[in-house]
Formats: C-alpha cells, sequence, structure tokens
DNA sequence: TATGAATGAGGCTTCATTCAT
DNA sequence: AATGAATGAAGCCTCATTCAT
C-alpha cells in the first residue's frame, strides 16, 4: 500500500490516517492478539493489554469481535488460514517419493521453527480441549489437504516398490506434526531438563536431518 | 441433636477426622491442585475452586505454600516425581537392544497416556516458558537417569553391531517423547482435524507399534 | 413509579447527577481519602470505608490512583498544595521586621490549627520515613518558598540592626514549625500527661503569643 | 545476670536456656514489639514478624498480653517508664537558673535524639487520638515530675531576678518537648523539603545550642 | 509452659465488559 | 466509527487469633 511508504510513526498519526479502514483495524487487532494470546495463554491475557497494543481502541474490538472468547476464535482461526497458506508453498512434485517426504518432513520443521506463536496457540487450543476450534468447519477443511498430499506421496513410493504398504498416510503426518511440534512447543521444558544442545543452531540441524531420515526409515522397504 | 451427627456431609466428617495431619492437608492439597491446574491452566484455575474440592480451607493453602504460584510450582514438582517414580518399575535389562528399545518406547507411550494431567502440566508449563522448572533444581536430576538408560541401551546395540553409530542418546529419548507426549497433548486438535481414528483403542495400538517401529528403525544398522 | 424519583437517597440522585465528571470523581476521592487516611493511617484505613464514602465506587479509586499507596501519594501531594496555597494569602510587607515574623509565627500557629488532616498526615507519612514525599519532586518546590519568606524578613531585620547576626533562617522557620506543628501532633498525649489548660480557647491563645514571643526574642539584638 | 557472661547466641541455645523465666520473656517480647510497632505502627506491625523475632512463640505473646492491643499498650507504658527514667540521671542543682534551664533544654535534645523508637511510639499513640495512654494511670504521675523540676528552676531564677514573671512553668515544658520532638519525628519531612544541613552532626549542634538559647532569652528580663 | 497447625473474616486488587458522549 | 469513564463480580491474599497436642 502507498500509505506504508510513509514514514511517520507514531501512534497518534496512525491513528488519524487509519481511521474508516475497518479493514486494517481488524486485522490490526488480530495481529496484536495473537501475540498476546500466544504469550500469555487465553485467560492470561488482558483485554486492556490488547487494546493498548492496538492502534484502536477497547471498544472496537467488543464491536468486531464480540467478547474476549470470539476474538481468541478469530484469532486462532486466522492462525491457522495464514500457516496452512504458507505451507502451500512448498513444490514436491519433481522429486523421488522418499526425497518428496523428507523434503516436506524437513520444510514442516522449519516452518513449526518459524511460527512459535502459532505452535503455542495450539497448544493454548488444546488446553482448551479444542473447544473453539470445533466451531470452526473451516479450518478442518484447510487440512485435509495437507493428508492428501502426504497420501499422495506415500502412494507413489509404494507403487514404486520403494515404500512399504499398510500405513495409514495420517499417521505419517502424525509423526510429522509430532516431531515438528514438539521441537517447538516443549522446547523450555526439555532444554531445561537435558540440555540446550539440541536447540542451537548445529542441534537444529541434526533435528532436522533426524526428522527426514526417521520419516523415510520408517516408510522404506527394508 | 443426635441425628446431626450421622447425617454430617462426609467432608464435615473427614474435617474432623484428618486435624492436625499436615502430610494429609497437603498431599491433599496437592492431588487437587494439580487436576484443576491440568484442567484450567494457571491463570485459569481458582484459588476458590481448589480450596473447594479440598477436605481444607482456603487458607492452609496459603500456610502450606504461600501462593498460587507456589503452589504451581510444588504441583508441578510432585507431578514430575511422581512420573519419573513410575517409570522405574521398567525393566529392560533381560532384552535384545532393539527388543529394549521397542519396550522402552512403548512403555512410554502408555505411560503418557495413563497421565493426561501430567501431559496437560508439562504443556502448561512451557506456555509458561519453563519459569518454574528453572526453579527447581531436584528435578533436573531426576530426569538425568532417562537419558542414561537410553545412552545404555543404544551403547549395547552399537557393541552388538545392530545399531549404527553416531546418534546422539538424548536424541533418541526426544524422539521417543515428542511423540508420546504429542499423542497426548495435541489429541484434541489433531482428531479435530484429520479424524478420530487415531485415538480409540485400535488407533492407539496402532500408534504405539508406529513408535516402537519407527525408533528401531531409526537406530537399526540397514 | 414515579415516587421512586423522589425517595432515592442524596447518594443515588448524586449519582447520576455526576456521571462523566472526572474532575469532580477524583476530587471527591482524594477528600474522603484524606479523611480516612489522616483518621486511621496507611496501615489503617480501609479502602472499602473510602469508598463507601465517596459518591463513586471503590474500582474507581484504582481506576484513578492504581492503588492504596498511590491514593495516599496523591492525597499527600494535594494536602501539600493545599496548605501551601493556603499560606500564601499572609500579607506581610507593610509591617516591621520584629512584627512580620511574629506574624508569621503566629498565622503558622493558626493555619496548622486549622488544618488538624494536614498535620496527622505530615505524622503518618514520617511514620513512613519520608517515602511517599520523596516520591513528589513538586511539594518540595513549593516549600521553598517558605524559606525565602522568612529569610526576606531575617534580612531586613538584619539591614535594620533589629535582629542578630548569625541566625540561619532555616532555623528560624524550623523553631516556627516545631511549636505550631507539635501544638497539633501531640496534642493527645500532651494534654493527658500535662493537663488540658493549654488547648483549650485561653490555653492557645497563650501559645500563640508564646510563639511569638519566643521567635522574636530569640532573633533580636539584646 | 550471670548468665549473660555466657557467650552462647545461637537462638536454640537461648531458646533452651531461657525457659522458665518469664520476666526474660516479657522484657524480649517487650522490646521486640517496642522496635516493630515503633518502625511499622500499630495497624502496620504483624504479630507473625513480632513472634518471629522474639526467643518464644506467637501463643505466648497472647498468654502474658492478651492481644495486639494489649501488647502495644503495655510497649507504650514500658516506653515511657524507661524514657522517664533516663531523665532522671540529669543532675541542675549546682547551676544557675539560666544555666539549669539550658542544660535541661539541651539534656531533652539529646535524650530525644537518642530514643527515636520512644518518638515514633508516642507519635503513633497521637495517631491514635491517645486512647491507650488513657488507659494508663500510671504514666501520668511519671511525667508530673517534670513539670515540677521546670517549676523549680524557674521559680528560682524569677526570685533571683533574672526570669521575668508571668510564665506557666507548663509552658517552658511544652517549648523544651516540641523543639526537641519535632526534631527527631518530622526529620524525614523537613529534610526532605528544606534539605540535610540541618541533620548532619553540625546541624544538630546548632539545634542543640538554638533551643538552650531560644528558652532561656523566652523566660529571662530583658 | 510451649509449639506447629489451623482458621474465618476481611483486606487489596483485577477482570471483562458496558455506558455516555 | 470512536473514546474515556464507569462498573459489578470475582480474584488473590493477609490478618489476628485459637486449637490440639
Amino acid at each position: 500500500m502507498d500509505s506504508q511508504q510513509d514514514t511517520q510513526s507514531s501512534k497518534d498519526s496512525q491513528r488519524t490516517r487509519w481511521k474508516q479502514d475497518p479493514e486494517g483495524v481488524r486485522s490490526n487487532i488480530l495481529a496484536v492478539a495473537l501475540s498476546e494470546f500466544a504469550e500469555h495463554g487465553l485467560s492470561g491475557a488482558r483485554m486492556d493489554e490488547i487494546a493498548a497494543k492496538t492502534r484502536t481502541s477497547k471498544r472496537m474490538i467488543y464491536y468486531y469481535f464480540g467478547d474476549k472468547n470470539g476474538l481468541y476464535q478469530s484469532v486462532l482461526e486466522q492462525a491457522y488460514r495464514t500457516v496452512r497458506h504458507g505451507e502451500k508453498e512448498l513444490q514436491l512434485d519433481d522429486l523421488s517419493p522418499a526425497d518428496a517426504l523428507r523434503q516436506l518432513a524437513e520444510f514442516t520443521f522449519e516452518h513449526h521453527r518459524r511460527n512459535p506463536d502459532f505452535i503455542r496457540l495450539v497448544m493454548i487450543e488444546n488446553i482448551h480441549h479444542g473447544d473453539y476450534l470445533k466451531n470452526s468447519d473451516e479450518i478442518r477443511a484447510l487440512n485435509e489437504t495437507a493428508i492428501s498430499r502426504v497420501a499422495a506421496i506415500y502412494n507413489k513410493g509404494v507403487a514404486a516398490g520403494v515404500f512399504r504398504k499398510g500405513i495409514v498416510p495420517v499417521a505419517i503426518h502424525w509423526q510429522i506434526s509430532a516431531l515438528s511440534f514438539f521441537n517447538v512447543s516443549n522446547r523450555m521444558t526439555f532444554s531445561h531438563l537435558f540440555g540446550e544442545d539440541l536447540f542451537d543452531e548445529a542441534g537444529q540441524a541434526l533435528l532436522r536431518r533426524h526428522i527426514g531420515d526417521s520419516i523415510v526409515r520408517f516408510v522404506s522397504v527394508d
């Protein structure tokens, strides 16, 4: 947008400039709220704090999102949308099944690392028994394509005789997700209990390879 | 009136019976608080609610644990102690390296499944950046033995020529933990997005085998 | 019912009338809080009691003043401002140095007598080691003019040859303050131990003259 | 006492040693409570804190003093007793009336400086409207001698023709008390507002002379 | 006489939310 | 569409005091 080139940055001038920009206001609120919910959890986040970090006022949050839970729900949905959108960038068609699977795993690993706020939001959502995700049919649809992609690669590998039969694609996705997710979600406790080595650059490179290796070894014929 | 002695609620009669039982009171508080923190998180749990489910009063919680954070910290420590204690039951000495590793993985999977409150507590602790675990040196010591056990099995396997060299034991532990943990921690979102199949009895049996297979395949020589 | 409009308690009708009057609310809270802190001290005053005597609610006290200490600090600052403002009324320019000094002393005596809540607040602040006054630079400035005034009179007297040299103005102020302050602050214990005589109208007139005499005699050449 | 020569000092050994020493326990409690009440005020002092700093237990405080107010009352009485006892040391018989009065004033100044806890206790008692002092007839008697002494000096001075007639002795005592008391009680606010100069060693020497000068000048014939 | 455990009442503060303009 | 003022409900915590042994 043109106006972004403007170098003004004080909150006041922004405030003035952004008036009458409902979409801008909405997305600004969502961005702030994502960060606050991810940092403090649903109960721990403060509406006052969110509003203060926004370029608009508390009243607007209620105007757009109804209440705190509504805001959280919108943040959750938006986060899933953004993340799944980011995953579409990956191109695997030209690779062998093994390479494609490895690429997918390692990409997921990196993608999760780069989106810790999303990971934390999913942790929080699980703490809340997935209640808010359940209200959102849209998100489920988004995720089904993830399984399709895994299934396509796996089936290709089985057809080529390099992957063993009898594995359900969702389990492959499950393993990739689990390792990639845990790497971010449990970093604090794991590194405290077992050392920081796995979490510096070298350690993360090791784990990235670990994920690729382990999933390829898991599906490969012996 | 005489009849009142018989119709008193169980809580009242317990109260009378348990007076001057510090250890009982402490552990009762911890048990209730574990359940409440696991259910609602640190910010979400309510001291009033915890106290009400206790056989003692809110005042005693503060007497023994200082404040809400102190209670949470004690709950966290106690939970780690209990869980690590439970893990000691496993006997692997008579098994081949591969079988031992598989047993360890599957045992961990089952153990985590059986302790969802502990898993949730660790999720919550990670939401809080592991701040409370950091205050507790005792817990770190408890966990170091977990790595030793993995290392012993792995080294035996390498010596026997059945495991490949160059794998760090903590990465093996990491994989087992990640899969076992994620199975519980992310059940709600995962099952909503990708189906319940992996979480009924058959699905869990599949995943248990998956964990064993994947870790053994990961370390085995080709 | 129509009649309810007329029978509403004065507080209720005020409440309605005063809505959206921040300055009114603020000053009402400060007035009530001054009286309560002066009466019961910082620890002894009760936020509930303060709020109840206010035309607004407890919540608003926190909205405007943050917490109990913040309220106390604001009360202290406001009290100093009010009192120092009251002192400005005194006109001494046309008097001889001796008369001016006597007037100043007797005025201070009367002024302190008329502001027992302020005196008690200063007592309380001293009990708290002056910690809250230290946070307030504004108040210090207010008080420096008091010394200037004494210095002006004293210097005029020295120049006229009626006051002896070598006295520091702050010591003159100190004596006037001490006697005027003590008359209020220690009235209860002093009158209990040594009789009420000094504290009825005649006694206070005596002490007023005493203060004037003693300070004039102190500075005069023999 | 012989046992005091013993060099043991740990709380435990003292505890053992002081068993069955009711007077020692009482005076230990009073000493601790004096310090705590003087530091924090009546509402601000904490029974737990007092008990913890005692060589005995909370239960004993209630056993000996009934409740918090009773303890405070006993502390107040004891403090007055101790201070008035200290004042008896002063010997003025051999001095001229003027010198005796000056000595009395300067002695009082020093004596108050050396007993800030007593001063603070009297401040606190005045905050509480002297309610606890009123319950204590014993203390009043103690203080009457103070006036007698002033009267004796004053009458001697009048008889000798060096002091002017018509001054009530209690007013002389009032001035000495006020200046000596204020020097300690209002030190924190006064020094913050008007500078520290009067409160270092040189400043205090100046004020001591000031007190002597001002009272002698006040009573002297011109 | 002595002590750790226990307590009810009441204290201070914060929350999400709504009102008046 | 926007804002500062206002709110009731509920949160966490501390107090002086007493009990059981």
